[in-house]
DNA sequence: TTGGCAATCTGTAACGTTTCAGTATATCTA
DNA sequence: TAGATATACTGAAACGTTACAGATTGCCAA
């Protein structure tokens, strides 16, 4: 019985991976204490904390995920909600690294949580509030009225959205700022002497959509431009649904001189159907684009582009379910990212 | 004493999560048995068996993640490493889609593991293998001699391997034959009478630099066409940087009539260099590229595409690490992907 | 009847952590 | 000097799970 006990005390030294056992054990000291210590509580000693601390980081210490998880309930954990069907595009890799840039300096992991098409969006979340499998959560495809947020404040999930909601309550978010990044699209186009425009919007169910639909008519009224209707078709549908539609549109009497698309794939499908129809680009008529890497000039050089930072996008989210999980109140957690300059093509220096 | 044992036997049916506690409770057996019968033992009786697992069905009983893994050390985690610099593209949401595709009907969380060009390649591997934080692992950007394949095998690591090593070793990998490709591309570029060809390949240190390389060498010969060296520069490169080295060259007396590329990016890159050039694509010469998404053919109707599946990729990937700490023969968990036919452009119905 | 043996079930300990409720010592107050 | 008080530390319990080492029961062979 004593015997046992004393080796069990040893094992401690000899272990593969470190514990606080083995710290304690080195340090002569009860776990109690070696815990305390590594997280700077008052009632340690200071000569004891930096033994502590030094003897940690010596021999490598890192505490065990799960005894903390098991313990506090924290987890450690981020977990970012994608839709696997939709969102085909390459932002979802620029987001995933600014989330990753803002996590490799905590002790943060990021959990990729997908759902297709077929499931409730909602089942996700469920899943990670009920099993408490992240300490965070970020979302896309943010609706005005969102289930997912109603449901994650309801039940006290700290989370951020990108994009925003509209159902009068506070919560952490990041946007892209697109009415202005309409707003500006149309003044491009008008600029350039477009009157009659088509846009290609956002998803109808999405916040941004109505963000976009906004700036696109303040624009217009301002500009005194007129709207060609094209809102059988989104971003979400196929390219070559999209072209298309484009090119049927092109052939139409009234057709539109002036095009705004709100994503940089879909913009590929708009120029091909213009083509299709027989016209020319930067002749007959101009497209504005975002775009989130700076690819589609070379595509056409006429094409009119504006950036949208997914990374950034990232960084700006995982800041902000941190800060939340650390306290800070949700209001002060959001942002709102301006487009950058409308940029025209340039030649790159040979 | 007596009262407080009551006390705790009872919160175990009013607690917010269910655990095995809670089973034990309402089916008056103890957590031991529920435990196996819940993991079907052969130990425990049928009838129990089904009345436990009923009975965890109905409240919904999930697993304590912390729990299992505090005390078994397996994590139900698959990570995911992922150079957060270099893979600019979009196949990283390609792969990861695969990758959760297949985890999806298992108990596996994906978590992103990422790592920056400062860093060492084998620091994250590290961090894995020592803190345990993950069952499996997936690496990209494999090397003929791969560092941090050999660490995995070492430390009994179970990982997959996006493209080959050739160190000696078996160990589970998914890979695109990119000497099928190379060699596709060069007789189709020979079927149209191409004889001066480049090859913007991979980056070197990469294994399936040395496959593109060969399957490139092998048709040349095959077709008796002739190389004009571009190594100078490879898909790694800036598009900028890739642009003006093939405007440069087909500046050049000695200049290719025919392209093959690595990468849908990089083709946009050649294809502006080549029209820089003040030569026309398909009058002058013709490119063959790979793609992982249907665009190029948007881009310019005259693109020649070969497509990798990088969602296949994924999956297959999934699979293979899931299979090897399933404890299958890593040697059974390899695949190679074919590549589809060439598809040369063919305007989509309207 | 008794011992043995299979078939079922159970309590306890352990994984590594944090928290609760202390204990021991030194220092101050009256 | 006695008691209070602050300082620095500690053991035990608990989180939910699984594995080890039994315990109980019924049944069969001897």
């Amino acid at each position: 019985m004593d015997k046992q006990r004393r080796d069990k005390k040893e094992e401690a030294s000899t272990q593969g991976r470190p514990t606080l056992k083995t710290l304690a054990f080195m340090t002569g000291l009860g776990v109690t204490t070696v815990s305390r210590a590594l997280k700077d509580a008052p009632e340690i000693g200071a000569e004891t904390r930096r033994r502590v601390q030094l003897v940690a980081k010596q021999i490598g210490y890192r505490p065990n995920r799960a005894g903390v998880r098991l313990r506090t309930g924290r987890t450690n954990v981020i977990s970012l909600v994608l839709n696997t069907d939709r969102e085909i595009m390459s932002f979802v890799s620029d987001i995933i690294y600014g989330v990753s840039e803002v996590l490799a300096e905590t002790p943060y992991h990021l959990i990729v949580t997908p759902y297709s098409r077929s499931q409730d969006p909602l089942e996700p979340i469920r899943y990670l509030v009920e099993t408490g499998s992240a300490d965070g959560v970020i979302i896309s495809r943010t609706q005005p009225n969102d289930p997912r947020a109603r449901y994650m404040l309801e039940h006290g999930m700290p989370f951020a959205t990108h994009g925003r909601t509209d159902m009068g309550v506070v919560h952490p978010y990041h946007d892209f700022d697109n009415h202005a990044f309409a707003i500006e699209a149309v003044r491009r186009l008008a600029s350039m002497g477009r009157r009659k425009l088509a846009l290609l919007s956002p998803p109808p169910g999405l916040t941004y959509y109505s963000h976009t639909l906004n700036g696109f008519a303040d624009a217009l009224s301002e500009v005194g431009a007129s709207e060609i209707p094209f809102n059988t078709v989104s971003i979400d549908h196929s390219i070559e649904q999209i072209r298309s539609r484009t090119a049927q549109l092109m052939r139409r009497e009234n057709r539109p001189d002036g095009f705004v698309s709100s994503a940089a794939a879909a913009t590929l499908a708009i120029v091909a159907g213009i083509e299709d129809a027989g016209l020319k680009l930067g002749r007959d008529v101009d497209v504005v684009s975002k775009q989130s890497s700076d690819l589609l000039h070379l595509f056409r050089p006429e094409l009119l582009v504006v950036n949208e930072n997914f990374r950034l996008a990232g960084s700006e989210l995982a800041r902000s379910v941190l800060g939340w999980i650390g306290g800070a109140a949700p209001g002060s957690l959001q942002s709102l990212s301006l487009p950058g300059e409308v940029q025209a093509y340039q030649r790159p220096a040979d």
